[in-house]
RNA sequence: CGGGGUGUAGCUCAGUCUGGUAGAGUGCUUGCUUUGGGAGCAAGAUGUCGAAGGUUCGAAUCCUUUCGCCCCGACCA
C-alpha cells in the first residue's frame, strides 16, 4: 500500500497571502495551509492535512469515550419527520431544521442532532431494567441551517460531531455518567493540546434540562461570553451567570416622591443628561408582551446602567420574552419612553435585584414628558416581584466568594447536558422495572464538534507562520526537507529518500519535501503545515554526516548524525506524547479533586 | 431577519466617480540561471468583470432587479 507523503503530491495549494474577508486566525491558517476549502457559506471540503488531523482527533475522542463505556454506533443524517414530530421539535424549531421530501413525498429532515434517533433506537432495544444504564455515541454529520455561519470552522452549517447519549433509571446513575463524561472531556481536550479548556455552567434551555456544562476555550475571538471569578472556581456562561451587584446609592434617607417635567427624554441617556445624573441613578423599564399564561403585560425594571438577560427572564416568565408593541402599550396604559411599574394598569412588574437596595431613583411617571424623582421600589411598587434578570457586567462581584469577576470570550468546544425525560417521555420510551411496572428512563447527552475543535486548537496554538500542532494530532509526525545542492550531485535527494524510508519503516508518519524549489518556500510550507518535528538535510549537513533537526513549537534546533535520526524522532515523539498524557492525567485529577471538594 | 461591506485570472487587488472593448503582483506552464527563510531572466497560458434585464453607436463602468460571499447584531435545538 502506498500513501501520499511527498509534499509535491499533496493536493492543496498553500498561500502566502491572507485570503480576503477572513477574520479569525484559525480560518486564515486553515485556508492558507491547504487544510480546508469553502464550498458555500458554512460548508467546507477538507483536504488531506485537515482530514488527517480530524481523524486523529476522532481517535482520541473514541478512546476516551470507549473508556467510560460508550458504545459506538451510527445513526442516519436523513430522518423521517415523524420522529421529530414525536419529540415536538418538528414544530418547535424554525429554519435551522432542513425539511425535505423523498420521491414518495414522504417528509424527511436533516438531523441537527440525534436525540430523536437515539431514543428511537434505544426504546426498542432496552426494555428491561436489566438493560440500564448504557450509553451510545457516534461521529456523525449534522446539518443546521444556521442564520449566520462564521469564522471558518468555528460556526458551520454542516459538521461532524461526536454525540453521545446515556440512558438511566435514576438521577444517581445519570449523575455518575455525567461526571464520567466530564472527566473524559477533560482528558480529550488535554490530549488534543488545549488543556486550558474549562467547563462552565450553561443554559440548558427553559424546558426541563436541569444541569448542563459547556467546555470553553477562552480566547478573544470566541463568540460566547464567559464570566469567571478571579479568586474562586466560579465560572458560568453569561446566559446564566449571576453576580452580586454593588449598590450605588443605598445608605441614604428615602425622600418623598416628586414628579418632574422631562420633555423629549425617551432614552435613558437623554433622561440622565437632562437631569444631570448618572444612568445608574435611573430605574429603567423594559416592556414585554403578555405571555400565554398571564394576560398582563410585563414591565421589567432594572438599573439604568444594566441590561436585561432574556434567558433569565424567560425562566421567570416560563416563556420566551417578546418586546411589547403599540397595542400592548395602549392596552396596559403604559407610556413608552416614560414607562415604569408605578401604578401600572394591568401589568406584571418584575424588578431586577440591581434595584433592591437603590434609593431615590429616577423612574418614568407613565405620563408623557414626566419622570419621578426619589422613586423607591418597595414603597412605590409594593406588588413588585424581585428576580435576578440582568446581564452580569464588569465591576460585579462573584456570587460565591464576592471577589472580582472577569468577563472573557470563549469558543464552545463541547457540552454535556442532563436531559431528564425531555425526549424519553414524549417519545414514549419505557422499560419494565423489578416490580413489573413501566418506567420512563432519563437521559444525558454529550457533544463535541470535531471540526470546531481542530480550529480551536489553531486559535490557541499558532504563530505568524502557521499552526503549531501538538504531536498527538499533527497531520504528520515529522517533516523532512531536502535542500537542493549547488551542483548536479543527487546525493542530497538520495540521502533524503533513504532517511524518508527509514523513518516510514520505523512507523513514523513523515512528509518529505524534495521539490526543486528555494529553501524559503520549503520552510514556509512546512511551517504552515505545523509539523512538530522538522529535519533538514543539505549538502552542508551531509558533509558532516548529519541532519539538522528543529522543533516547530520552540524553534530549538541542532545537528544529529544521520544514523540517529530515526531513534531521535521516535524518542522525541514518545516523550511528547507522554508529556501530553501526563497533562491529561493531571487535568483530570484536578477536576476530580475540585469536584470532591465541592461535595 | 436588521445593519454594514464586497463580488474583475487559482490568490491579493487596481480599473468603476468621468462609458471607448481587460490590467498588476503572486500563482501556473516552458527554458536557462539560482538554491539555508516565500529567488532572477525570458517566453507563454488563464477571465462569460457574480447573474439577468435596461440605457447607449459602444457598458466591468450608468440604471433596475437578483444572487453569492464576508463582518456586526438578533437567533443558536
Amino acid at each position: 500500500m502506498r500513501y501520499f507523503m511527498k509534499i509535491n503530491e499533496l493536493l492543496g495549494k498553500r498561500y502566502k497571502e491572507k485570503p480576503n474577508d477572513v477574520k479569525l486566525k484559525s480560518h486564515e491558517l486553515l485556508l492558507r495551509g491547504g487544510y480546508i476549502r469553502p464550498v458555500a457559506s458554512g460548508i467546507f471540503s477538507i483536504l488531506l492535512p485537515g482530514q488527517k488531523i480530524l481523524k486523529k482527533i476522532e481517535n482520541i475522542v473514541r478512546q476516551e469515550i470507549n473508556n467510560v463505556g460508550g458504545q459506538e454506533v451510527e445513526m442516519p443524517l436523513v430522518q423521517p419527520k415523524e420522529l421529530w414530530q414525536e419529540s415536538g421539535r418538528y414544530a418547535a424549531i424554525n429554519d435551522e431544521l432542513v425539511r425535505l421530501k423523498d420521491r414518495n413525498e414522504r417528509g424527511m429532515v436533516l438531523a441537527m442532532t440525534h436525540e430523536e434517533a437515539a431514543v428511537a433506537l434505544a426504546r426498542t432495544e432496552a426494555t428491561s431494567y436489566k438493560d440500564f444504564p448504557f450509553s451510545i455515541y457516534q461521529f456523525a454529520k449534522k446539518f443546521r441551517d444556521e442564520a449566520r455561519p462564521r469564522g471558518g470552522l468555528i460556526r458551520v452549517r454542516e459538521f461532524t460531531m461526536k454525540d453521545a447519549y446515556s440512558f438511566h433509571r435514576d438521577q444517581e446513575s445519570l449523575n455518575k455518567s455525567y461526571s464520567e463524561y466530564a472527566s473524559a472531556y477533560d482528558r480529550i481536550f488535554a490530549r488534543v493540546g488545549i488543556p486550558e479548556v474549562i467547563s462552565v455552567k450553561s443554559d440548558s434551555g427553559m424546558m426541563g434540562g436541569n444541569v448542563s456544562h459547556e467546555y470553553m476555550l477562552l480566547t478573544p475571538s470566541g463568540e460566547d461570553t464567559i464570566i469567571t471569578c478571579t479568586k474562586c472556581a466560579y465560572r458560568a456562561n453569561k446566559e446564566v451567570a449571576t453576580a452580586n451587584i454593588e449598590p450605588k446609592n443605598a445608605d441614604v434617607d428615602v425622600l418623598p416622591l416628586e414628579k418632574v417635567h422631562t420633555p423629549n427624554t425617551k432614552t435613558i441617556e437623554e433622561v440622565a443628561k437632562f437631569l444631570g445624573v448618572d444612568t445608574s441613578r435611573i430605574a429603567k423599564a423594559v416592556v414585554y408582551k403578555p405571555t400565554k399564561k398571564d394576560s398582563r403585560a410585563v414591565i421589567v425594571m432594572l438599573r439604568g446602567d444594566r441590561e436585561v438577560n432574556e434567558n433569565k427572564l424567560a425562566k421567570v416568565l416560563l416563556a420566551t420574552p417578546e418586546f411589547a408593541d403599540d397595542s400592548v402599550f395602549e392596552a396596559s396604559k403604559i407610556v413608552p419612553g416614560f414607562a415604569s411599574g408605578y401604578k401600572a394598569c394591568n401589568a406584571r412588574v418584575i424588578v431586577d435585584e440591581s434595584l433592591r437596595n437603590e434609593k431615590n431613583l429616577i423612574a418614568g411617571a407613565n405620563e408623557q414628558d414626566y419622570h419621578f424623582k426619589n422613586f423607591n421600589v418597595p414603597r412605590d411598587i409594593p406588588e413588585a416581584e424581585f428576580y435576578d434578570i440582568s446581564v452580569v457586567q464588569d465591576g460585579d462581584r462573584c456570587p460565591e466568594c464576592g471577589a472580582q469577576i472577569k468577563i472573557n470570550r470563549g469558543i464552545e468546544v463541547g457540552n454535556i447536558f442532563q436531559l431528564g425525560d425531555k425526549y424519553t417521555k414524549p417519545m414514549k420510551m419505557t422499560y419494565t422495572d423489578e416490580n413489573g411496572a413501566l418506567q420512563v428512563p432519563i437521559m444525558g447527552c454529550y457533544g463535541i464538534g470535531i471540526g470546531r475543535l481542530m480550529a480551536s486548537v489553531v486559535e490557541a496554538k499558532h504563530d505568524d507562520r502557521g499552526p503549531i500542532w501538538p504531536v498527538s494530532i499533527a497531520p504528520w509526525d515529522v517533516s523532512l526537507i531536502a535542500l537542493m545542492p549547488k551542483t548536479n550531485d543527487d546525493s542530497t535527494v538520495k540521502s533524503a529518500e533513504k532517511l524518508y524510508h527509514e523513518l516510514q519503516s520505523a512507523g513514523i508518519d513523515v512528509l518529505l519535501d524534495d521539490r526543486n524549489t528555494s529553501a524559503g518556500e520549503k520552510f514556509a510550507d512546512i511551517d504552515l503545515l505545523g509539523i512538530p518535528l522538522q529535519f533538514v538535510i543539505s549538502q552542508r549537513t551531509l558533509e558532516q554526516g548529519k541532519a539538522e533537526w528543529k522543533i516547530r513549537a520552540t524553534g530549538e534546533k541542532g545537528l544529529i548524525d544521520l544514523d540517529k535520526v530515526v531513534s531521535m524522532a521516535q524518542n522525541w515523539i514518545l516523550s511528547e506524547n507522554q508529556k501530553i498524557m501526563e497533562i491529561a492525567k493531571s487535568v483530570q485529577d484536578n477536576t476530580i479533586n475540585t469536584f470532591k471538594q465541592k461535595k
